[in-house]
DNA sequence: GGGTGATTGTAGCCATGGCTACGGATTAAA
DNA sequence: TTTAATCCGTAGCCATGGCTACAATCACCC
């Protein structure tokens, strides 16, 4: 917002991709601790479909950025940053999945949609859909 | 579609993500030929914010996929199926655009937003999008 | 204690898309 | 025809996110 950058359209898209590997990360690490109580490289290895070398490096990335803790060999978690980060990426992915919904697109179909376009969605755009979402719903 | 890659979320979209460059490139190439009669790089430099290293590069790939045509010095053209994809990607481009418009984004960041989200958007949830802004248009 | 399988780390490769620095080509003016 | 500006190419750097191959660690069972 504050940079000249971002009202360039391509800039802001890529702008964009620079933190959305950080926020799928730690969105999806709050998510497994959710379910299975810790978060392995492997998890997140099966979760984004990709080998456990790329999460490790990624992992790594994380910790650089103060988003999460690791020591070797032991599960990954989030620092209070990494949890805040998740919890603002969760609420904003739900979203736009329950506005894909509301709009009619079928819900295996709206979930994929929903991993890109999240990442890409103003804040006042994101309200036009909570609002959508709210009409839609309200009958 | 086809492969099963493509309904892992995240796969598909960074698979999204490798498609993007080149609809972006093909229809700026589009557009300026259209405003201006040819398209250089320097011109694609400009209207994405980068350097004109970083789009001779890019260019020289599209050529490698067939979708430019290039002789040292001389401005950009596109190939047939440059052209086919260009005219794929504004018209995803415009329904995306017109529907944040119609859902009451103002103009400044319907534009910016669809640079991004264009890319992730399904041909169902385009449907979507479509309906709705026939809708409420047609007050 | 030893062996085995799962997990993690490390080395090293590739493609993409950023950049600076510098040099050659083109074009238009002087 | 020289000169200057603009444009383009090339070399070489970096960060990111993919990968394979291999080594080390851990956990658990025998
Ligand atoms: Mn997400
Ligand atoms: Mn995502
Ligand atoms: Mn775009
Ligand atoms: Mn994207």
């Amino acid at each position: 917002m504050s940079s000249p950058n971002v009202s360039v359209p391509h800039r802001r898209t890529r702008s964009d991709h620079a933190s959305e590997t950080a926020e799928d990360y730690v969105e999806a690490i709050a998510e497994i601790v959710e379910e299975r109580g810790t978060c392995r490289v492997v998890d997140l290895a099966t979760r984004f479909a990709v080998t456990h070398v790329t999460v490790s490096r990624i992992v790594a990335r994380l910790v650089s950025l103060g988003l999460v803790e690791t020591e070797p060999y032991q599960p990954v978690r989030l620092t209070e940053a990494g949890r805040k980060l998740a919890k603002r990426s969760k609420h904003r992915h739900d979203i736009v999945y329950k506005f894909l919904l509301a709009l009619g697109v079928p819900a295996k179909t709206a979930a994929i949609d929903t991993e890109g376009i999240e990442h890409h969605v103003s804040p006042e755009t994101l309200k036009r859909f909570e609002d959508f979402t709210a009409r839609a719903t309200a009958d």
